[in-house]
DNA sequence: TAGATTGTTAATCGATTAACAATC
DNA sequence: TAGATTGTTAATCGATTAACAATC
């Protein structure tokens, strides 16, 4: 293990992926109060407003450290500062996404990746309608060259926007550039080395789950 | 409780939504054996297809029904039938997309959707240089139709593209209209009545949490 | 029949909730 | 000080894993 010099975190334990997703829910609603210009706020207002309990986002908070004061609350700009460390939005990490059709057209232009610190550095594509085309600012290149521009600019996140039959090659020639982070649409398991992190994104999830809730929940009872 | 009249579902409990998201995954895969001629697979091979344990595979079907053959597996076309009518894709959902940019219209054009059977009935923006657009062979109209226009259609569900800011607004019309669920990608909690369901997808906790992950793991073991 | 694989029950593990002492 | 709210420990709940009897 290795103590980085911020202190203050503790990490004891490994994090549960459920705590991990729901700290930039903590940070985007920490910024939305920034902007309110409101300086405090207890677990019990800020879970109101997320509609999580109090208890589980001090239990969550405490996995990182002592962020609070105990009768006061947050300090809502120093909160919302540490959990960006937590995350490591800090760091500006250099994304390029492969794959420039309408999704991946959506995403070169998703303002909220920017906003969090991503920054776009290349887009890859092999249809030749779509190459040399700019697209949010950036012009799409060949897929040819993507290996060695993610080498080149130090590219340290790949997101995959292709078809799923490709996407494997894709994840492939991402690795071999030395991405370290893929952030996949592709509704397939891609195969990469140990020291790869895969995060797969599966849009048609969230359609077929309330296709179940209509079919099978007539009754009340439906969660948020 | 409603016996319906398919039998062979016994719903006795609550069903997690951990296991109605893998449904989709094990269907998804079902399909892909059948397309390859596969007539019957076990748990212990689907299982290593998809990076879940057999036991857990097992344990979810059994949630809702005995589908397999001792000693002999499950027959593959007759489990995705079954797949299909737990999740309720038997039936042909009527969706419709408020907010047609670059997501809405990325949405609109995304195959997958009309695969499972999503019909998409409706797209609708506030733009003028967008209404009338042709996105994926239907016509983008004014927002100030769409609660007509689900109405009239009899759509189920609505999808929902637009900023943060506007998206309470279309929600509620979007229940006036009848919609019972609801597909979000603005990153707000909605206010809705009970008997309509949400399902909320945010699209910047993947990068989150590949962030994290690169920022906390240095060391090995990285799931997927 | 013997081998394989399911469906189900029991054991384990982990996450959430509750309670409360610490302290601002 | 009294009131409020955190951080932490204990209790509960639920989901996953393991084991195995049933049976094809």
């Amino acid at each position: 293990m290795v103590h980085s010099e911020g202190m203050t975190m503790k990490q004891k334990k490994a994090i549960s992926d459920a705590v991990i997703e729901r700290l930039p829910l903590y940070y985007r609603d920490l910024l939305l109060l920034q902007d309110a210009g409101i300086d405090i706020i207890s677990s019990e207002k800020l879970g109101e407003r997320l509609g999580i309990t109090p208890e589980q986002i001090r239990k969550d908070l405490t996995c990182f450290g002592a962020f609070g004061k105990k009768g006061v609350g947050y300090y809502v700009s120093e909160l919302s500062q540490q959990i960006v460390e937590i995350i490591g939005l800090q760091q500006h990490w250099k994304v390029c996404i492969a794959g420039i059709g309408h999704l991946g057209w959506a995403l070169a232009n998703y303002k909220t990746f920017g906003r969090l610190g991503f920054r776009t550095t290349g887009l890859f594509d092999v249809d030749h309608r779509i190459i040399g085309q700019n697209v949010g600012g950036i012009i799409v290149m060949s897929a040819t060259e993507m290996e060695e521009t993610i080498r080149r600019e130090g590219v340290q996140i790949g997101i995959i926007t292709t078809p799923a039959s490709v996407a494997q090659q894709v994840a492939d020639q991402m690795v071999a550039g030395g991405v370290r982070g893929i952030f996949s649409f592709a509704p397939i398991r891609l195969a990469v080395p140990p020291h790869v992190y895969v995060f797969r994104e599966d849009l048609s999830i969230g359609l077929s789950r309330i296709s179940y809730y209509l079919t099978n929940r007539t009754d009340g009872m439906m969660n948020n």
